[in-house]
DNA sequence: CGCCAAATTGAACGGGGTCAAACTAGGTGG
DNA sequence: CCACCTAGTTTGACCCCGTTCAATTTGGCG
């Protein structure tokens, strides 16, 4: 099920490029442009040291890659394909928490189990690093902290517009805030404006966003009756009226 | 409203107190004790220099302290009292992310702009930080930065329970969550085993919860009949059968 | 082409919302 | 000290959005 591959390989330190990537492309948008540049500038070096430290491993669709509540020794960074991270009840009821992909880390919570599970969405690549190390590598560069501090903030601050969303929203404004979110967060694929991928089936958007399949399947064709979007095959569809579903998103109605 | 005190007051530097305090108190059991260490070491002498960047803020009841949307120049660290911190959409539907006491920041994420909004829930003191002067003093300061990044993983994972609540679980399911959560969130007023104090009124907790004031009473009135608690006024509860509520939280059932 | 998981559609139900009324409590002034 | 007043809470009746259960259709892949 999951694979390690041979150190040498980690010599081209894979997370290097992965973190810079990230840093630079999206996301930031909205910090100024001192944050950025502290994203940009998380030293080289300091990550190279950090690729010296970590084991790749290769995951294929549907691998479980962490369970909550196991013993959580290592920490992890996304260098190619995405990952769904949820949350289980014991009767069955799952919520997604997020998706990542390439660039993003997991399980920097600092405890001494994990408090989610996740699996590989898709072929994917991780690298893994032992807590400890990773952990006293980071105390001793301080750009590589800054650049984690800043990352989970942003996290922390999508996890709160996700509360508002389960909290208050809608079905409907729940698939348009979902619909617009999703582009530009795979950085290794950039989508054509107005064309969205789905690459997740519809369990998992359902889970999600706190629905069921039926209602997001129910809620796709209500608005492509009302022309907001228009399918090309269940994975992929098309915006067409953008402003008309933002404002749904932002509950204007 | 918001009324800035002397300058002077700053040299005792209360935010000190704040973190090392909580830092020690609640949240890290389940953290190894080397963050525990981490923590707590936190150099006096640094948070002194914090505590020389500080304006202290004294709050009235109900007093807002950031508005959504506005530019956002400051950091914030609550040195007395309690906090709410929410989002509105634009027909007033409001989702209460959390409540934050004594020893908490606010604002860390470094955006130009406030993503939330925050009130005082009863008589509150912050401290205040120019977010220059403030990343400055934490990018020279590992120990500062790391204990950042420790609570805001905290934090992060703190959300991700709140998702699985708001997006999956039953009205009685979450109220027994909150009850159980609750306690043990301020530091400065620990609570009798069993007795818990909603210094919130019923609009907070359903805003929090995803729920109305009414499915709030409601349930409130069921966990009653049942036996799982008794209230004494609609400010002061006792849970009588702690597992019973356990249960309910967690799903099972 | 045929298979089967995934997605869509339909019909009926129900948990929690909405609207409205009754009740409490805690603060105020006489 | 108590009567009053009002914000806050509780309770009741009804309704609706999203769920549940079930049947049908689609489409990706051998």
């Amino acid at each position: 099920m999951i694979i390690a591959l041979e150190p040498s390989l980690v010599q081209r330190s894979p997370p290097v490029a992965a973190c810079v990537d990230r840093a630079q492309s999206s996301d930031c948008s909205n910090c100024g442009a001192r944050a950025l540049s502290v994203c940009g500038t998380a030293d080289i070096s300091d990550l190279q040291r950090l690729g010296e430290l970590a084991e790749v491993i290769k995951l294929k669709s549907g691998a479980v890659l962490i369970r909550e509540g196991d013993p959580a020794p290592h920490v992890f960074n996304i260098t190619a394909g995405s990952l769904r991270v949820y949350k289980l009840l014991p009767d069955g009821r799952r919520q997604i928490t997020g998706f990542l992909f390439a660039g993003d880390f997991l399980g920097l919570a600092i405890s001494e189990f994990y408090v989610f599970s996740a699996e590989a969405m898709e072929a994917s690549t991780v690298c893994r690093f032992r807590k400890g190390p990773f952990s006293a590598l980071v105390a001793r560069s301080p750009p590589l902290e800054h650049m984690l501090l800043h990352r989970t903030s942003h996290e922390l601050a999508a996890a709160q517009n996700q509360m508002l969303l389960l909290g208050r929203k809608t079905a409907i404004e729940r698939m348009a805030s979902f619909l617009l979110d999703l582009p530009g967060h795979d950085p290794t694929r950039p989508s054509a404006p107005g064309h969205v991928r789905l690459p997740m089936k519809r369990a998992e958007i359902a889970d999600y966003l706190g629905l069921t399949i039926e209602t997001v399947s129910r809620v796709l064709t209500r608005m492509k009756v009302k022309g907001l979007i228009s399918t090309t095959s269940p994975h992929e569809l098309i915006v067409e009226r953008p402003e008309r579903l933002r404002q749904h998103a932002a509950g204007e109605v």
